[in-house]
DNA sequence: AAACATATGTAAGTGTCGCTTACTTTGTCA
DNA sequence: TGACAAAGTAAGCGACACTTACATATGTTT
């Protein structure tokens, strides 16, 4: 039942008793449905209690308040989206810059199934912008794409190179995930050809940086 | 016509009699003021209203609801953003790149300093994601970057080229801009030079076409 | 099994908020 | 001057975040 992408649908099943039994993982799954229906400033803890059947008091057993909640929902979704993207290079081999290309189509993919939860990680980071769990999440993710730019660019995962490069490319596409939930990316019909915008930006950042040093 | 305090014009003036007299500008005003103190999210059309010296039911007079009011707010802030961008080009000649680097370095520049608006602007959007006027205001600033781009590349602004390019660099110094303000652009030390950085970006993206051949 | 501690639920209440309704004050102009 | 519209107020409704006091289930100890 359970899988290894970070999304998957687990029903939310009502108490049977006065212990739920399970309410934790509940509410959290709950929340996740109305931060995707009704977006990531709209919802209630209310109303994911409603959902999960319980009490609207019984959530603050669990998580000391509201920010607390979107924490965790924010810490599993960013484990969600590090397998996601190991499974999503996973075809390519070690060092080619289809790896590259897969990990941006990977993301963009992620902002566009799931915007309300793209928005509520990174947009909503008021609450926990100085949290250490969060960042140590964002940089096991951060650290997949300074990997395969590394490989690509045959350079160590630790050079201010890779680290430099791999910035930019995360700058690209999380800014085109941001445009593209916005919907301000077909605003004149900036039809993007997401598969030809990806490479013409590694070609310009990553491919270009290779092909002249080597000559 | 009595005011308590010889502060400047911009300031908030409390009413000096029952009707304010400007009171649609002084709520846009403390809204904005209240967005850069608590974030996007975490101020209320009351709060704004006291600010203002006045009851809590007095701004339903000048806007339907609250988002309508936060609308209000956006297309002023994309208005001044518009502004500030043909600022920062004015210096620089037609057709330089410099031109092209200076809008980049101008937006991120208001992300850094107006985060709480920046997130307004662009995470909320939820409640006006298909609004016509917004939708104008926010071609009238990506259309400042595409002429940018097309008059270094020599070509016609109505280009696909010219919109392909642009966007791009949109997306970048879109997603730094977020990254930056979300405090995830110096989790393991990137220290961004900012400078370095976008003109690595053009020569990468925009520079680099000019000089290739150009079909 | 009884007794206790602890985990996890509920009910009721507080203060705030978004927004509405009914009323009041004020400026304008026929 | 008096009628009317514009722009304010007070009071209240329903929802929400969160707290407090209490109820019920579970596990451990004896």
């Amino acid at each position: 039942m359970t899988e290894l992408s970070g999304i998957d649908e687990k029903e939310i099943t009502e108490k049977s008793g006065y212990h739920h039994g399970d309410l934790r993982a509940q509410l959290l799954n709950a929340v996740r449905l109305l931060v995707e229906e009704k977006g990531a400033e709209n919802f209630s803890i209310a109303e994911a209690a409603r959902k999960a059947g319980v009490s609207s008091a019984a959530p603050y057993r669990h998580f000391k308040d509201k920010p607390q909640i979107l924490k965790a929902l924010v810490l599993e979704t960013m484990g969600g989206m590090a397998a996601r993207m190991q499974e999503a290079i996973a075809p390519y081999p070690v060092g080619s810059i289809e790896r590259v290309n897969a990990l941006g189509a990977c993301y963009i993919r992620f902002a566009r199934e799931h915007p309300g939860m793209f928005r509520l990680v990174f947009g909503i980071s008021e609450s926990h912008d100085g949290d250490e769990d969060l960042g140590g999440r964002g940089q096991q993710v951060f650290g997949i794409v300074i990997k395969a730019v590394a490989d690509y660019l045959g350079v160590d995962a630790e050079s201010e190179e890779a680290t430099r490069r791999a910035y930019m490319l995360w700058t690209v596409v999380h800014g085109h995930s941001w445009l593209t939930i916005d919907g301000k990316a077909k605003m004149k019909g900036i039809e993007v050809d997401e598969t030809q915008f990806l490479s013409d930006i590694s070609d310009g950042l990553i491919v270009s940086l290779r092909n002249q040093d080597m000559t």
